[in-house]
DNA sequence: CTGAAAGCGCTTACAG
DNA sequence: CTGAAAGCGCTTACAG
């Protein structure tokens, strides 16, 4: 059974596709009668536009593409929930694709929708990307592109991000709050915007409260890993160096931290305080449980849509695209890893 | 600027489309000479194909659908990631869209991609489909679909599953093996399968050692979620029986089930052992660290691409397809939830 | 080996 | 208010 077109419905009414193309959509130069026959017709005879047709004669496809660097991710997941939802109501299809924290990958998912001809991208960079060309490509063929989370400060495109910075000097403030003097920090990539900046905050937190700043209590963290935390903490405690507290940049990597911790016997928070970032489920299941930063993500997902789908509106219209920086807010979620 | 089209090329080199045309696909009847022409300007136009054009005149999409409960959970987000992996390998482009455990949504996720023109479906159904209109639906129009582990006996598809029933057994034996004499059940929702034939082999491998079977320790969740886990948990130890294991349907269960135990001061394994199932991270680092039911996700979201990627390309060439179910190895992972 | 023509199913500018 | 025609960019059956 093939599906019902358009000339099939001005056969069976005996008028021409035009009208029948026009009566579908409501224009108002259709009599209203046409209209109700028109759409009685469609009705009885199930028609539905064929996608590819329309899209064909549009030169839209009602699709855009979503990258982020790891499907397999309680934040990032739940972006993608955040951006499909968003999209369903709008009528827009999502392609969600992942760069594996890869720049040349990204690269390749890029090019892939462009070639798709999406509407639009929504992106987390991976974090070693720190060249735009790939999404500069895409601009260059009015593709519009909205960042979130993972952005280049440079690209000149919409961002959907939280203030990493201030949220990274609330975390390092909240353990000199319970007491700590000594913190050190597990930062990220070098190149990941996001790490950078809790970096800075850490920093600020440290020199507003006179206390000393030591690179060497500093553990740089390639992998955002379970794993990467148990190392960094093995290293810890080779150079102890009297450290009382630690603000990690991930959760995931400071229940690992912890779990190393323990292991060598040392008592949280008693002996060490830990807050992590994120807000990860299982951080409030381990024991001890792991304070935090709640930072938003289905709602980060949503905005970044629907930031998209209003440039891709005023774009149709040939209206001018003001790029703007939307911040949302972050708060510290205390818990027992941080008891005063 | 524009991209560039058949007609371009053609024009550039003074020859036809249909030439060009061929020529892009190396067909046997275009000369070697011309071909490489033609792939030479192709490559310096810097040509990609029209992709709604393709689409319009081959009518098929290179895109399949793919339906889960819930997008961010351990388990299903592994599957997607292992899905959009592969099909990336072969070209095709996914669309994740999520039924929310609904069986309402689930029809109208399915109408939609009918509506896309998908070349096919894959899809976890929700836990209260019982009802298979809407996936007939999508087969009576000839597009394939193939379901995996929520599944419907019934429906005459490919399947791609495990043997809940044998693991539902093996954990239940697990928790016999480490000395329980009396254990619980916390079971999944009635209408899912999964649920079903864990229970029954919950069933089967206390019948087998001689256990008594007591329906009033079968607890019943609604719902996969944390809290459900400690709301059962609160019900057990106000009807305890002397239950002394549980097997839980679900990781996320027991690990809100072990919390409740926990506040309620029960010593875990000594007083209750309890084993879960999916093996999520999160059961590794909790305290104490949960027996669980290792179950594939990955592999099984590459396999059910991989079966659909079979049944397109046999249905293009009109073979017959035949149905199959394959079903995946599980295991059994103890922790110290269930010492002996 | 090459190409003219038809057609996939729509939408829209234009004529009446 | 209605409709004939063009065209979006391809692919393929057919002719030469």
């Amino acid at each position: 059974m093939s599906r019902t077109t358009l000339q099939q419905i001005a056969l069976s009414l005996d008028i021409s596709v035009t009208t029948v193309s026009k009566a579908l959509r409501s224009y108002p130069d259709v009599s209203k009668k046409t209209i109700e026959k028109v759409k009685a017709a469609a009705e009885l005879l199930n028609y539905k536009p064929n996608t590819f047709a329309v899209n064909l004669r549009t030169q839209e496809s009602k699709t855009i593409g979503l990258v982020i660097p790891e499907i397999v991710h309680q934040f990032f997941s739940s972006v993608v929930k955040g951006v499909i939802e968003e999209a369903e109501k709008n009528g827009y299809t999502v392609i969600v694709l992942q760069s594996s924290q890869n720049t040349e990958i990204e690269k390749k998912r890029i090019e892939f929708l462009i070639n798709k001809q999406v509407d639009g991208i929504l992106i987390a960079l991976a974090d070693d990307t720190v060249e735009y060309y790939h999404l500069f490509e895409a601009q260059a063929i009015d593709l519009p592109i909205v960042m979130f989370d993972k952005i280049g400060k440079t690209v000149p495109c919409s961002k959907v991000i939280i203030d990493d910075l201030r949220a990274g000097y609330e975390a390092t403030k909240h353990l000199i709050d319970c007491g700590c003097t000594k913190i050190a920090h597990f930062r990220g990539p070098l190149t990941s915007q996001n790490s950078i900046d809790r970096y800075h905050g850490y920093k600020k937190a440290l020199e507003e409260y006179n206390l000393e700043f030591d690179e060497s209590n500093v553990y740089h963290c390639k992998e955002m890993s379970f794993e990467i935390g148990k190392e960094n903490a093995r290293k810890l405690l080779n150079h102890r160096n009297g450290v009382d507290g630690i603000f990690v940049n991930t959760d995931m990597i400071a229940v690992g931290a912890i779990t190393e911790l323990k292991e060598h016997g040392i008592n949280i928070p008693e002996d060490i305080r830990i807050i992590g970032f994120g807000n990860w489920f299982l951080s409030s299941v381990i024991t001890p449980s792991l304070s935090t930063v709640e930072q938003p993500s289905y709602t980060m997902g949503k905005i970044a849509f629907n930031t998209l789908f209003s440039e891709l509106n005023k774009h149709k219209e040939n209206q001018h695209v003001e790029h703007e920086t939307i911040i949302l807010p972050t708060e510290i979620i205390a818990r027992e890893s941080t008891l005063a």
